[in-house]
DNA sequence: ATCAATTATTGTCATAAGTACAATTAATAA
DNA sequence: TTATTAATTGTACTTATGACAATAATTGAT
């Protein structure tokens, strides 16, 4: 026997936003999209959108993304759920954040559906948004930072070869520091990496070397100890 | 202009459900409650329930918090969310799940509404539980776990003066290790505690100092750099 | 009162990591 | 060839870590 009638229950609806992180001209950016729908039509916004009912969170999420930007199979990590009740001008709406790291390099954005344009906008010059999307985009933003303290996830936004410098400065953006150079090399050191023969192009100075993550090894590695990328 | 009917979409619910974690006997425990409604009828569950339509997420957990175990006033930190679509036997019922820290001994519980009992469970001690209750309450314990190690929120488990060895003991429950003594203390000495001139009563050895976490110069400290709890 | 047992607390020493800064190296462009 | 630029390596000092030993304070038994 049930203690209250069920059926008051099921009439609210979610979504899914879509953060999705990349890292080029020494920035961490987020990719936006220009609505063309009300409500908040004409303003920017992080691509989302309703979840269908019989939907797993997940494959939403990535449908979502496919659907607004042409983005595809990119791996989505959950962030946080948002539900203010007068968070959606048209009901009950409650959204969980999905975000994603990639290399802006190998994939290409192009609006469709009803985003009428897509944007790379650094994190720290991101405009008014859509909806709460500001505080989602924060929020999410500041999970990015710590998990880059504690997981390699860096990787995920480098090039496949990428310099020290890059790697560096992915820090010294995300944390608004500066940072030691020759430190740095001695703190991942610990950080199994290939280098490669392979050097910088097209620079006017000494071209630095290309370096690639291993992945196989450090999950080796990790498995005994933890291990900390608190640069 | 919408593009879409959204009135299809908005035929959904979402629950709460809260882990409780406390600190008692050297073991981190979670809070059960045994259900006496089905679905789940008799099988020791997470406590949680249904959202109402207008309600806020949080308190929404603190409500059925207080509802089915009566604890009210500890503060709820959003967890994961779980939204699998049979999830739930009775319809699509997306769960976000919070959790609050406690010190077991000054709260005070007691089973109500269709929770026919309570009890504290220790966290590796869990039986099997109704719907995918162990699944939130593993994820929510993983995350517990990585908080321990960034954040000082080992003092809310730990009673308001507690012992060092007892501080000890939560690291080396929660992370299954042993550690040593002298080190321990050598790590912590970074942490503002204050130590009492009371001591440990009741124990048929030497009576061990009592210390207190100082919160304020905590955060004064930790305005400038960052702080780390890795034991 | 003395002593064994038990646990708290402090100390030592070798090794590893972190920090600031200096020196050297390898490329480009004039 | 040389100035310029940034990559890369080195040095010296301080601080943290880890294994282990030594000392201190209490209770309970003799």
């Amino acid at each position: 026997m049930y203690r209250i009638d069920f059926s008051d229950f099921f009439s609210s609806a979610f979504s899914v936003d879509c953060i999705i992180f990349g890292y080029s001209e020494d920035k961490i950016k987020a990719l936006l999209i220009k609505r063309s729908v009300k409500p908040f039509e004409n303003y920017w916004a992080v691509p989302g959108d309703l979840v269908y009912p019989d939907e797993d969170l997940p494959q939403a999420a990535e449908r979502v993304l496919y659907e607004l930007t042409g983005l595809k199979n990119v791996e989505m990590h959950q962030s946080e759920t948002f539900g203010n009740p007068n968070r959606h001008p048209e009901g009950r709406v409650i959204t969980i954040s999905y975000f994603a790291l990639i290399r802006i390099e190998v994939f290409e954005v192009k609006a469709s559906s009803w985003a009428e344009e897509v944007s790379w906008v650094p994190i720290f010059d991101i405009p008014q948004l859509a909806f709460d999307h500001n505080h989602i985009l924060n929020s999410t933003f500041d999970l990015l930072c710590q998990k880059l303290q504690n997981e390699p996830i860096c990787f995920d936004l480098l090039p496949e070869r990428f310099t020290l410098n890059e790697f560096q400065k992915l820090y010294e953006y995300a944390f608004q520091v500066e940072m030691d150079k020759a430190n740095f090399r001695k703190k991942i050191k610990s950080v199994p990496l290939v280098a490669h023969e392979e050097k910088q192009k097209n620079v006017k100075h000494r071209p630095a070397k290309l370096f690639s993550f291993n992945k196989t090894t450090f999950d080796k590695l990790s498995e005994l100890g933890d291990c900390r990328f608190k640069m």
